[in-house]
DNA sequence: CTGAAAGCGCTTACAG
DNA sequence: CTGAAAGCGCTTACAG
């Protein structure tokens, strides 16, 4: 392995200062064209790459996004949730773009907190995808906050918590399936997802399933049962809702994993989708196009979400004004409400 | 924002040297325990990070290693290969384990290669994923070996590719499903991916599959349609293959997103699977549980796949030997191929 | 347009 | 056990 060229080696070979070297290789215009080429013809022969921790040093930034996954405790250690895979993808590629390096850590619950990320300059900023357990995770976000550390949120916009958020409306998307389950006729309906306070995203569209009911009357002709994103829970919460006596016309899953686990208890007991009863799930996961019946669901625009969270976080380190964004969700209808 | 503290602010708080400081947080046993303890004390209520680019910069290591994702040229721009996203979550996982972070790059044909990340100091060693176009690829893999740079890849032992490879036996996986196949009683094959130099993973699958006719006398009754590895791709070739004529009993596909592009284009079509025909994929990727019907296919072992690579390449980066390794390939029967 | 010099924040050989 | 000093490889203010 040879040795690594520096910009001291370069400058020797070009007859100039290694101030000189930098410069070319910066493009700087303080810099005569004829030997800027030259240093740049020698630097690509000698496949010369500045050295980054010495930029970084120098220049005390590190062009370098770090990229924070929470997730949720009790889900199997070896599945990461598709929707995270598929923010994962558009976020890389958002940071291709604005010519960051993006640094992927994944969070679990045993590791120890760390978002020396940008304490100890390897990032710039950081980007918090999912919650992980909730009240941990409001301690960390509050922690960042007062250390002044620049990071951008996925979720909604939120009082309880400080810093900027780019979310999907789960009010709003948990309004509008509704809408539609109302719009085919049903009116007696079942929620199956965690409604507390550690889970904000399945309570917003929760609530907004629940106030859609309300505003039809419907509030009354409704059931909630509890299940964190897993198919396990999923399939759990419908056989509770089986034993528990009248089916529903249609279930509200909180999320796809859900619903697929609620398509698997129901077809082993042996109730039709969508004919005895309407499934839907959240998310748009790539699965949900391929489960039988193709799930309808609310689609999270993922690659435009990864835009908005590079974007914001590039902005609130150049110290620029930064608002909260939160992006319309749309409902994707497929078989598993009965509408086709 | 706070100024970030440094060494040499401890080191004044505790009315010690700088440099006792930095053995202090070294844990060096070289300090006294009582002075190590207060160090440290005065360091966490500072909230206090070595700075890792200074200390990269002078133990010229990063602890970092680089992904990169070379995607298909053709893919669709938007959708990542869900294999590769699940390879993605458990070589970040093994990194995690390993206490190294993980710097990751989606290169796409029109990027720049840039594999400066060894070079700039950034990464101490490279992870290749996947090939993009493979005639660039090679060229690529060729310089990385020249330079001298620390990279292990996904992918078959080959002579013409040097440096270390961690992959799955893909020749098996076209027997072992192709096995499957005729224990089920089936004679006539149709084989659904490409089969040239470009596409070496396909075209091994392809080996695999028809020694294993040839073996059984029955690589008369086979024919072969070029496909990537899309789900447009498969349709189309399917389009193809019932034009062509005659439908063979098993439909033998190089990827599970062929097998699902497949799988439509037979529905459309009007054609049965698996009572009029047999079809199964590869890769086992999460959406194959859930088509209708369930796709049989051929699984390759992914969290195995991340920690072997990353325990590799940090053998590689420390300089020890290094073996290839070729991980074997299982078939994972679902109902597509009739056997259930 | 160019060069000599300072300094980013560490780690560690050297001297005590 | 501790400190003073060198040096990792850059960028840029300063002087010309």
């Amino acid at each position: 392995m040879k040795e690594k060229a520096t910009s001291f080696d370069i400058a020797h070979l070009a007859g100039v200062s290694q101030s000189t070297v930098s410069r070319a290789l910066n493009n700087s215009s303080l810099v005569n064209q004829e030997t800027r080429e030259r240093v740049q013809r020698i630097a690509r022969e000698l496949n010369y790459k500045v050295d980054k921790n010495a930029s970084n040093l120098r220049l005390q930034k590190s062009s370098t996004i770090a990229l924070l996954l929470f997730e949720d405790p009790t889900s199997d250690d070896s599945m990461i949730n598709p929707f995270f895979l598929a923010m994962l993808g558009s976020i890389t590629r958002a940071c291709a773009q604005a010519n960051y390096d993006l640094l992927v850590s994944f969070q679990n619950l045993e590791d120890d907190w760390h978002a020396e990320y940008e304490d100890s300059n390897k990032a710039d900023g950081i980007i918090l995808l999912g919650y992980g357990d909730y009240t941990d995770y409001q301690n960390k976000v509050a922690q960042l906050e007062s250390q002044g550390t620049h990071f951008v949120r996925w979720g909604a916009p939120d009082e309880k918590h400080p810093g900027i958020s780019i979310g999907c409306d789960n009010f709003q998307g948990g309004e509008s399936i509704t809408q539609h389950l109302i719009s085919q006729g049903k009116t007696t309906f079942a929620f199956i997802g965690d409604n507390g306070d550690h889970a904000p995203e399945f309570k917003a569209r929760f609530t907004g399933y629940y106030r859609t009911l309300l505003a039809h009357g419907l509030d009354k002709n409704s059931s909630q049962f509890d299940a964190i994103s897993t198919e396990d829970a999923g399939s759990e919460a419908i056989r509770g809702l089986i034993e528990a006596g009248e089916l529903p016309q249609a279930i509200v899953c909180a999320s796809d994993l859900i619903a697929m686990g609620a398509l698997r208890a129901l077809r082993q007991a042996k109730i039709k989708v969508p004919d005895d009863v309407a499934v839907v799930g959240y998310d748009n996961i790539a699965v949900s196009a391929y489960t039988t019946p193709a799930l309808t669901t609310v689609q999270q625009n993922t690659k435009l979400a990864g835009e908005l969270l590079v974007s914001a976080l590039l902005k609130a380190i150049n110290n620029e004004e930064v608002d909260d964004y939160l992006m319309p969700a749309e409902v994707i209808v497929r078989q598993s409400c009965g509408s086709q």
